[in-house]
DNA sequence: AGGTCTGTTCAGCT
DNA sequence: TAGCTGAACAGACC
């Protein structure tokens, strides 16, 4: 599931739903998701307090506790979502769980184990939120260097929150060939890739996720370009499976 | 049985 | 040193 817009409905969920809510136990047992905490330390750290705003970026979320508290910090990872007031899961697969006072529950739930929760994440590393990076940013930060533009767009010093799928709505939008290299960029180029990026996540997100847009729904076996019809490209790039138009997105 | 997968990180290369 | 690539991570699913 997760990359930006998914995340970004995992925060207002937990905006809608979890926020004032006292905490009355955590169970911060799985130390994988949790490291670098010893099991005990984010529940010393957190009950009895009450979570008060959900913030997020890119991937990242971290929520501001009550009274000084520390932030909870939550990535999604690979496959992973937010609970809340659900059932348990099964086979360990809340991997993260906080227990309300009221008898509710919010669940980081990931049948995967590459979720994260941790206490005051750090962010000096995560780029500009890739739905708010200005023009000028985006020039500066996504056309330095000589990777493909589509590692570019998916590391997240350089802009936070594009994942492999969003990516590739991206530049199919812009038109470009995710092998090219940003060298070969001129500005021009660099302006209409963030027009295709912001108004993919916009879409991503008002649609409630990133499966939903146009080239994604298109991949896998037979995917088709939903601009010409054109049978889809398919290559490893960057080290993820990559679709484009060989029509609409030609080689440099 | 083996390959795949929406993310992150780190060893190791240029 | 900076920039970049690919393997490793975990585990379900096809």
């Amino acid at each position: 599931m997760p990359e930006l817009p998914e995340v970004e409905c995992a925060r207002a969920a937990i905006e809608d739903g979890a926020l004032r809510r006292r905490i009355a136990a955590v169970d911060d047992a799985d130390s994988y998701v949790c490291r670098p905490h010893a099991p005990g330390e984010i529940g010393a750290a957190l009950e009895g307090r009450e979570l008060t705003v959900a913030h997020r970026r890119g991937k990242t979320m971290w929520v501001e506790t009550d009274d000084g508290g520390p932030d909870l910090g939550l990535h999604l990872g690979m496959a992973g979502w937010i609970a809340i007031d659900e059932d348990p899961a099964p086979n360990h697969w809340d991997r993260f769980t906080l227990s309300f006072e009221d008898g509710g529950r919010l669940a980081l739930r990931d049948k995967r184990r590459l979720s994260r929760a941790r206490l005051d994440p750090d962010l000096a590393d995560l780029g500009p939120d890739a739905a708010e990076v200005s023009r000028t940013q985006f020039r500066r930060r996504v056309g330095r260097g000589t990777a493909p533009i589509k590692a570019r767009l998916l590391d997240q010093s350089v802009l936070a929150g594009v994942g492999n799928l969003l990516a590739d709505e991206t530049l199919w939008r812009a038109g470009l060939d995710p092998r090219r290299s940003v060298e070969e960029l001129g500005l021009e180029d660099l302006d209409e890739l963030r027009r295709a990026l912001r108004a993919a996540t916009r879409d991503a997100i008002r649609r409630g996720g990133v499966h939903t847009v146009r080239l994604v729904r298109e991949r896998g076996r037979g995917g088709r370009c939903p601009a010409c019809g054109s049978g889809l490209s398919r290559a490893t790039v960057s080290g993820r499976t990559t679709f484009w138009c060989p029509q609409h997105q030609p080689p440099g």
